[in-house]
DNA sequence: GCTAAATTTGACCAACTGGTAAAGACACGC
DNA sequence: GCGTGTCTTTACCAGTTGGTCAAATTTAGC
């Protein structure tokens, strides 16, 4: 338990993430520098580093409320639930986090196309495990007649390949629909797809 | 035009490219450094540096190439042919493009998520001509009755972000399907889908 | 085998990198 | 208003960065 933070502390620490969080998923972790961070954070870099030991530190703690914030909808996931309705809910919320927290998601995608050194772990721990057993619901569903066949491990894959697209292609994306908003249209195709491939 | 390249030129440039794109998709362009390059491609940094002018040089050359060889099968997508079909062979050969060239996959996502500084242009100018030409050819297939009304741009998306993802994302999806080979369930998968989502 | 051009090397550089040390400035309970 | 712990700054360091330069070596055409 951290004993008595000082409200400085609170605040600074907060400061530092956010900045981080800003250049981390810019530039992935080797890109970013923590000359860029502290100018960023409004701190001098001695300074940021009597809150954090290390850049590293600062990484892994981002790293860290990630995937917390990430794999949260996944647990409560109700398997007593229409499956179709459960998976299109569970495909809304990430597209909605795609919209409002585009910054974790490119953070996220920078550290595993770099090949996840910092979290290779977790994705094959606790990832992994959490995955096995929403596919094993979803097989649930499909031996009880209640949804078509399909199979959950590519069903995830493809429900977070397209929500995260929006977050991390944000660039190109934008380039081709120029001022439409992306998501709109994004959430009536993702409805309407996922809908057609579910449900008989 | 490059007049008359001598063999080594040849043979040292192509050395090159190919330990640039190694690295260059794993770390990303700030995340790169001469050194690994010139490392990976068995050559002194000196020596590197009298093929290409500079890091960036050699960055640039890598993304024209993959540029044309992404492009190529949109410019040959024939409009007479069967929606489905078309569509359908378009998806198969990107996700065969992930499977046989997940560098360049990487690279391209490590450029785009870091907001493109080299393509930007080349996004919102090419390659969304290209794709607003597409997505007229689909507008048209399913004004005819062709195929079930799919929003072309987010069709796009959903192809490019899917087959991508099992390139860019690879170390996850291996953490997460263990000893399987992610290609054919994705294949399967893919097809599925988007058999569903097309046809009537 | 000679020569001119092409190629390769080692020595070097200024700017930047992550991080440290120590001293000074500040806040807060008393 | 005073002392103690918290916070901030300045100065600094060794290693790395992209890139240069001139000299040395190799190659190709004759």
């Amino acid at each position: 338990m951290p004993k008595s933070e000082t409200r400085i502390q609170k605040k600074n620490q907060a400061v530092i993430l956010a900045a981080g969080l800003k250049v981390f998923s810019q530039f992935g972790f080797r890109g970013s520098t923590l000359d860029m961070i502290a100018k960023e954070a409004g701190l001098s870099k001695p300074n940021m580093l009597y809150y954090f030991a290390s850049k590293d530190a600062i990484y892994r703690a981002l790293l860290a409320q990630l995937l917390a914030d990430w794999l949260e909808p996944i647990y409560t996931i109700d398997a007593d639930g229409d499956p179709v309705d459960v998976i299109l809910d569970y495909a809304k919320r990430k597209l909605a986090m795609s919209r409002d927290y585009p910054r974790e998601s490119r953070l996220f995608a920078n550290e595993v196309i770099q090949g996840a050194p910092h979290i290779g772990d977790v994705l094959s721990g606790e990832l992994r495990d959490v995955i096995d057993r929403l596919a094993e619901v979803i097989d649930g569903w499909v031996a009880a007649g209640r949804m078509r066949p399909v199979d959950p491990y590519h069903l995830v894959f493809t429900i977070w390949s397209v929500t995260q697209h929006y977050a991390d292609f944000d660039v190109q994306v934008r380039a081709i629909l120029g001022d439409k908003d992306p998501f709109v249209g994004a959430e009536q195709h993702l409805e309407d797809m996922l809908r057609r491939l579910l449900r008989d």
